[in-house]
DNA sequence: AGCACGCCGACT
DNA sequence: GTCGGCGTGCTC
């Protein structure tokens, strides 16, 4: 007889280890380490399990009438390949997540729902949102076999209005249910050119040959510090050995053509390539990129893929039907057979991290899968993060730069526009006189503008009116947020190690008022109008953008010069060729200068490089203004010479000194509950715990840890759930990863955590 | 997480 | 005498 190791996949992490079941005859030759099975479990009927291991006798202490039997297997036969085996191990490990949780970032969901091929038909808007609207209210006639007419069906409105309120691509059934409209309905607004219909025989996640150009070999021409840089990561790529590099090129460099270069000579080698970007560069213009170089090979996996498209890029991909993958931050674990390389474009991006479980960074998945498939890793950015561009001076990966700007472009001017000297200072006037003027000169000689809005730009920190220092932490150097207590009474928190701290009434340094500042779109939007007036303005952000063409819309609009002025949060930075824009202007750069986070130096300094780089790119000279309360902060200086090296050296010091990653490894504990008490239970057991394992645990005497908390989570009640926290910077090992698993496992385990439920982030991105 | 087992109060 | 409330604890 032949006994089975079994991961279950639903259940919670109390029940997440190994269970032995009987493997019957006839499924036998079928099942293997990584096989996906139906195995019974206490009262239920069938779970879904993972074979992780075949022996041939059951573990020990287990009375054999106590064994079943393995159940079936899914249909399709699907399982893990060893090189799978080997990621899963690594995600549950590294981020201390079940099985369950670690299949369900790696295999698209409808692989192991076991669907059959069928996709669900989805209706999306052809027409923008705006003449949609009109045409409800009826200021907008609907034409269709060249008659106009009005909106009168209520069947059809409501399918209309459905889909304006979804600001997404529905299914047939999320637009019937419940309501008049019908199919019929749907069809009609087809037939008008209103809707489109997408179903089964449109598969989306391949990129099509998209006209006569497909597929054309167009020569890349590379300049001599490009082909030099490509030659060495060739080196490296073709060693034979696992290798990795960091590609670091400042704006206008031509990172692309080497990565595309690149990509070529690995796929003429047979090899499988996986290239990531975040979310908001995968654009169609950045991909029309790709898709005329290497259509019919391009597997594209992003957030709006549908189920039934999902499983059928992997499966395609595990097939080996095509070789080149482009995705978002999950393709990492895209199941290519041979996989050559792996290329991580704006590495620096903390998108590249999950922030629900499992809580992996891509870049990590990354390096461990080339690492044990022997691929290469590149990493590539004009902004790289301190932790990456501190590996390559350790050595950990090759340094790769390319320094100079590629053809004729040239650096934008640079602006600091100091707000503190405007009317009314204290900025709450979001556009000052400098950048009001320049505005209106490059409207009224016909240039494009774009004007930047830190995300951050809602979120309040408290700031001296006289020098603009934000307040912070003493411990932590980080700005500190303020907090309402329940009581009532106003405090200065901060998010990383609890510290709480009266308002301040007058600036630390200089002795001048503090205010708390920070403004939303709206206003903006309002004063821009009355600054330049007559200037088109489009608004891009999260109120705007949310239907899913209308991004792309709106782009391409802004683009084709129909507009003069895009307004906008980070979604207007990223990789996006405007020819006609010439002025560039941030806001509020301190919004992110002043974030609570010890990577705001880093981040505004990125944040502030994409910005400038996006004025300017062609041989016309543009402009950059950078609005700040703070225009001597040296990272404002920095970004205005584009000086990556100083900037990196200032901020590693930094971090150096408070003990901060890279010198150091953060975790993140959370518990949670609805109800407040027993969140606030779980976490002084959570504590206690913690605090006597340190002081018994053979693990912390040569390698120390420190605790900080517990505190209240920044957001303290989320999703109906109470959140309290902890935080510990310590060093990942292997023995340090083990501590934590315990602690999950005895926290779990003992009395006060009933009703709660606790999770760790390591270096988390965001609090 | 489910689901069974188990140990106490209101009913036929 | 038993139906069912949900408090514990285990799942190969």
């Amino acid at each position: 007889m032949v006994y089975a190791g079994v991961r279950i996949l639903d259940v919670p992490a109390k029940a997440d280890r190994e269970f032995d079941y009987a493997v019957p005859e006839e499924f036998a030759p079928e099942i293997k380490a990584g096989s996906f099975v139906k195995v019974p479990l206490r009262g239920r009927r069938e779970c879904t399990g993972l074979v992780t291991r075949l022996s041939d006798r059951p573990a020990e202490g287990l009375s054999p009438s106590g064994i079943k039997e393995i159940s079936g297997l899914l249909p399709g036969y699907v399982s893990f390949s060893e090189a799978q085996m080997k990621v899963l191990g690594y995600l549950c490990s590294s981020t201390l997540c079940t099985a369950g949780e670690a299949v369900g970032a790696m295999i698209p969901s409808a692989v192991l729902g076991g669907r059959t091929g069928r996709i669900e038909k989805s209706v999306s808007l052809s027409v923008p949102g705006e003449e949609i609207r009109a045409m409800l209210d009826g200021s907008l006639p609907v034409i269709s076999g060249g008659r106009r007419s009005r909106l009168s069906s209520p069947g059809q409105r409501e399918v209309l209005i459905r889909l304006l309120e979804a600001g997404r691509d529905l299914t047939f059934a999320e637009i019937c249910s419940g309501g008049v409209a019908g199919r019929e309905h749907i069809s009609a607004l087809e037939r008008k050119g209103l809707v489109r219909v997408s179903g089964r025989e449109i598969d989306r996640s391949l990129i099509a040959a998209d006209d006569g150009e497909s597929g054309r070999d167009e020569a890349l021409e590379l300049s001599e510090e490009q082909a030099e840089a490509c030659a060495e990561l060739e080196r490296l790529a073709f060693s034979g050995k696992p290798a990795a590099a960091l590609l670091e090129g400042v704006t206008g460099s031509g990172k692309t053509v080497v990565m595309l270069k690149l990509i070529d000579r690995v796929l003429a080698a047979g090899k499988g390539v996986i290239l990531l970007l975040p979310e908001i560069a995968l654009t169609p213009q950045t991909l029309a990129v790709f898709s005329r170089r290497f259509a019919g090979r391009v597997s594209l996996i992003h957030s709006g893929l549908s189920d039934g498209e999902r499983r059928d890029a992997y499966i395609r991909i595990r097939e080996g039907g095509s070789s080149l993958v482009i995705g978002t931050r999950s393709a990492v674990f895209a199941p290519l057979p041979d996989l050559g390389m792996i290329i991580i474009d704006e590495e620096q991006e903390h998108t590249y991290k999950s922030d629900s479980s499992p809580r992996y960074h891509a870049r990590d998945i990354a390096r461990f899968r080339c690492a044990k498939e022997n691929a290469f890793l590149l990493l590539a950015s004009a902004t790289p993060s301190l932790e990456s561009r501190y590996k390559a001076e350790k050595g950990l990966y090759s340094l790769v730069r390319l320094n100079r700007r590629y053809g004729a472009a040239v650096l934008p001017e640079v602006t600091v526009a100091d707000m503190r000297r405007e009317p009314g200072a204290g900025s709450l006037n979001p556009i000052g006189s400098l950048l009001a003027s320049k505005l209106a000169d490059n409207f009224a000689a016909g240039g494009q503008s774009i004007l930047f809005l830190n995300r951050r730009g809602y979120n309040n920190y408290t700031s001296c009116v006289l020098c603009g220092a934000a307040y912070q932490c003493p411990g932590c150097s980080v700005s500190m947020t303020y907090h309402v207590s329940r009581a009532g009474t106003g405090m200065m928190v901060c998010h990383w190690c609890g510290r709480h701290m009266p308002v301040p009434e007058k600036c630390p340094s200089c002795g001048g008022a503090m205010i708390r500042i920070g403004y939303g779109t709206q206003k903006i939007e309002e004063d821009l109008a009355k600054t330049v007036p007559g200037a088109r303005i489009l608004r891009m952000d999260a109120d705007t953008t949310s239907a899913k063409n209308s991004y792309d819309e709106m782009l391409g609009r802004f683009r084709r010069h129909e507009a003069d002025i895009l307004l906008g949060t980070q979604m207007v930075t990223k990789g996006h060729d405007f020819p006609d824009v010439t002025l560039v202007g941030v806001l509020l750069a301190d919004t992110s200068l002043y974030y609570d986070d010890y990577r705001a130096g880093e981040r505004t300094f990125a944040l502030l490089t994409q910005v400038i780089g996006r004025a300017g790119r062609r041989d016309r000279a543009g402009e950059a203004v950078i609005q700040t309360n703070n225009p001597d902060h040296e990272i404002i200086a920095l970004a205005k010479k584009q000086d990556y090296e100083s900037m990196y050296s200032r901020e590693i010091k930094l971090r150096e000194a408070l003990t901060f990653p890279p010198f150091c490894d953060i975790a993140l504990l959370t518990v949670t509950s609805e109800e407040e008490n027993k969140a606030a239970r779980g976490i002084s057991v959570l504590n206690r715990k913690l605090r006597d394992k340190l002081g018994s645990d053979v693990f912390s005497h040569n390698n120390p840890m420190f605790v900080f908390g517990p505190f209240e989570a920044p957001v303290y009640r989320m999703g109906n759930r109470y959140r309290m926290r902890m935080v510990v910077k310590f060093r990942i090992t292997s023995l340090s990863r083990r501590f934590f698993t315990e602690l999950l496992a005895e926290y779990r385990s003992t009395p006060g955590s009933e009703g709660t439920l606790i999770s760790v982030d390591f270096n988390p991105t965001e609090l």
